[in-house]
DNA sequence: GGGTTATACTTAACAGTGTTAAGTTAAATG
DNA sequence: CATTTAACTTAACACTGTTAAGTATAACCC
């Protein structure tokens, strides 16, 4: 039975082969700019195909998205391996989140400013990538916590303050970018620096 | 010559009926979903009318964002009648400008999220409301660095910071109502706190 | 192998979009 | 009263997301 087989890889590839070419084009042009026709006509298809594996435009973009919190928590996770300094974790998770967003700064719009618009369930649900994401944030808060580093001792809070510190300063230096920043290493150490002083004082 | 006169009236009158309904409209139903149509019809014109009134449909959300700017920036000048303890001014600042995004979010996503994208111009250009916006920051973040209340003493960089956190703890707020946030004021009291301790130490 | 069913895909269409060019109407000017 | 000017509208273009219906091809059963 390799015939439903090869039928299922084939179908996994043009999904694949849709979902690259979507986000290729969503990150270069835009999610509004982009039409289906355009997507469909990038791999060769009629755009009719691409609602055989996707329900709609928002449903892509869920899709994209999803890659791109896979890729984030993939980054993070690289960084945790020695939890013997959590601060220094901690700092290295909130740089690498923010460059993570300025490297992929259309990547980062869609997942958390663009979908929200569309999606209302914010894909932070149970088990979502999302929330592991958010998970790896409160591991990394909780163990500052428990070597009582931190004054603040309610995990949500704190993290959630530091989530606010990294989203904020990422979406400014992606949006505004003719604004007079500040030498944006310097800006990038600053807040990363003040949201941690802050916690422990 | 007050024909002439009138004539302007009537015209300016008509812009700011384009205007208010624009904004009734992208705030209730979101900028990409409100059609030129959509306007003309409330506003019981024809849709070539607006465009006598503005060059597009951008330019007509630049508006509305100047206006938004305007009142953002008349709600924070209330407060710093008394600049005393500037602490506590850059503080009540804080929370209202949180409070003033909240109170309109889709204003406020339309200015600092949306805008940006159609606009590249941010409109923090020498002169624009933006700037006075931002100016009214440096103030207040002057006044704690003159007093060597922050130990920071780079206004630019200080306020920047201080943008990040508000901006960012607004917009995920706004962005994703359902996550699981601690109480909506003691998380905004703390990003406050946090940030103005983290500036302090 | 031949007929039937299911799968993959496309064509054509609907109702809508931002925007422009050309046309109309009415009022102000000379 | 004729002409110019301003305000506004109609019609059209080239697009949009999405659906229903149609077609061809491959897989299945007898």
């Amino acid at each position: 039975m390799g015939i439903k087989e090869r039928k299922a890889r084939e179908k996994e590839q043009l999904r694949q082969q849709i979902l690259s070419a979507a986000r290729e084009l969503f990150v270069n042009e835009g999610y509004e700019k982009v039409s289906m026709r355009k997507i469909a006509s990038k791999i060769e298809y009629s755009p009719t195909t691409i609602y055989l594996h996707f329900k709609d435009k928002a449903d892509l973009l869920d899709s994209v998205c999803k890659e791109t919190l896979l890729n984030l928590l993939n980054t993070l996770e690289q960084l945790k391996k020695d939890i013997s300094d959590p601060v220094e974790v901690l700092r290295k998770s909130g740089r690498a989140y923010i460059e993570f967003g300025l490297k992929y700064p259309q990547d980062y719009k869609l997942t958390f400013v663009i979908r929200p618009q569309f999606q209302k369930g914010l894909g932070l649900d149970e088990g979502s990538v999302g929330e592991k994401v958010f998970n790896y944030l409160r591991e990394m808060v909780s163990e500052c916590i428990r070597q009582q580093i931190f004054q603040q001792v309610d995990v949500e809070t704190t993290g959630q303050v530091m989530w606010s510190a990294v989203h904020g300063v990422t979406l400014l230096l992606i949006d505004f970018p003719d604004f007079p920043w500040t030498e944006k290493d310097k800006l990038i150490d600053t807040v990363i620096h003040t949201t941690i002083e802050g916690l422990k004082a």
